[in-house]
DNA sequence: CGCGACGTTGATTTGCCTCAACGATTGTGG
DNA sequence: CCACAATCGTTGAGGCAAATCAACGTCGCG
């Protein structure tokens, strides 16, 4: 049985006792060290991951052999292939506990049935939709607009928490720099 | 009293014709000419809209007056500000008709309103929630990994349907590169 | 027809990458 | 707890993809 008090799991979900309890039975702990992985490319992707605390990223490995982070996941953030989960596709990218972790995991089926028996769990991830397509049209317009300057200065604003705990290589293949270039940046802005 | 015939509109979402009925009545029609505005910077976003006809595009213009494509809206697809809309913000970006329009707008008051009265049709706006979640992982892996010769071929052969009917300036601002560039691009893959 | 919008081409510049070497920091086994 | 290795971050030199700047041809439309 998993504690029901998860941090800002469902917090302002508006769920009764009832209902989360329904929710938490459905959820199964996951502990992961540093440098595990969660996911492969090429597995199928069957379930989502809350973070309840440490740190992992999902990345793509392109033809080049170079890595491209694509999400951090930090506490009280869910991480998954999105690329993949919904349509029930093969995962094209990695997930890895950059510091030791624990999630609790629910499977895509799960949910789908959770949906159906309880609403405002299906609004509430509705919502977390809309606040992560949110975010991807600001990370976007970011990507088209900025130099890689400017990049590092609004992921340093946006994700302070984020800067603190993962290696300088990981925040310059989420910017989409090298970690020379990144280095320079961090140079030229303490002087 | 709008046509129930709305074509590929809420397509496979298993709403009854009575559910059907009360949705259409939420929706008005918009007609939109060439190089008119559905939305400017700084306007409170309020609604979402559905396009039946025709072509926009959302883009947002940068200090240097730049101006980034960040999606366009085809047939059967629908679009506003998402930076703004959910989290009732004002608009960063502009809305621009390039191809005379027709569309349904539908508020997001109504919407929420709606999400309640039919559970279906929050589950219709979640499922697209979720597509268009993945379409940008998997845009911004292509802006991180590719080059500009590839992001093109990307994009053509993802929406063969809007390369057709936009200025290759509009399509140079989605990708993130200059028209010069793009005119290269091509020039070089028709040898 | 004539003008403005659009696309192309060339010359040059530049931001960031690549390659290479070298400190600094962290982790590990003795 | 130290010694040593591996990992990580920094710095420099040179190169390249794409941007910038500029000029020109073409197309569509009033």
């Amino acid at each position: 049985m998993i504690d029901i008090e998860l941090s800002g799991l469902f917090k302002g979900s508006g769920l009764s006792e009832q209902e989360l309890s329904t929710i938490h039975n459905s959820l199964t702990i996951v502990h992961l060290k540093k440098r595990e992985f969660l996911l492969t490319k090429g597995q199928i992707v069957s379930h989502t991951y809350y973070v309840y605390d440490g740190c992992l990223r999902s990345f793509y490995v392109d033809d080049s052999g170079r890595d491209h982070t694509l999400q951090f996941g930090i506490k009280d953030w869910w991480i998954s292939d999105y690329t993949a989960i919904f349509s029930g596709g093969k995962a094209m990218m990695h997930i890895e506990c950059i510091q030791d972790a624990t999630l609790y995991k629910l499977s895509r089926k799960r949910m789908e049935a959770l949906y159906l028996e309880i609403p405002a769990f299906e609004t509430f991830f509705r919502k977390k939709l809309e606040r992560r397509v949110e975010a991807f049209h600001r990370r976007t317009l970011n990507n088209l607009a900025l130099s890689a300057r400017d990049r590092y200065l609004s992921f340093v604003k946006m994700y302070p928490k984020i800067e603190q705990s993962v290696k300088n290589y990981h925040i310059a293949s989420y910017l989409g720099i090298t970690t020379e270039s990144l280095s320079r940046v961090r140079k030229e802005m303490n002087s």
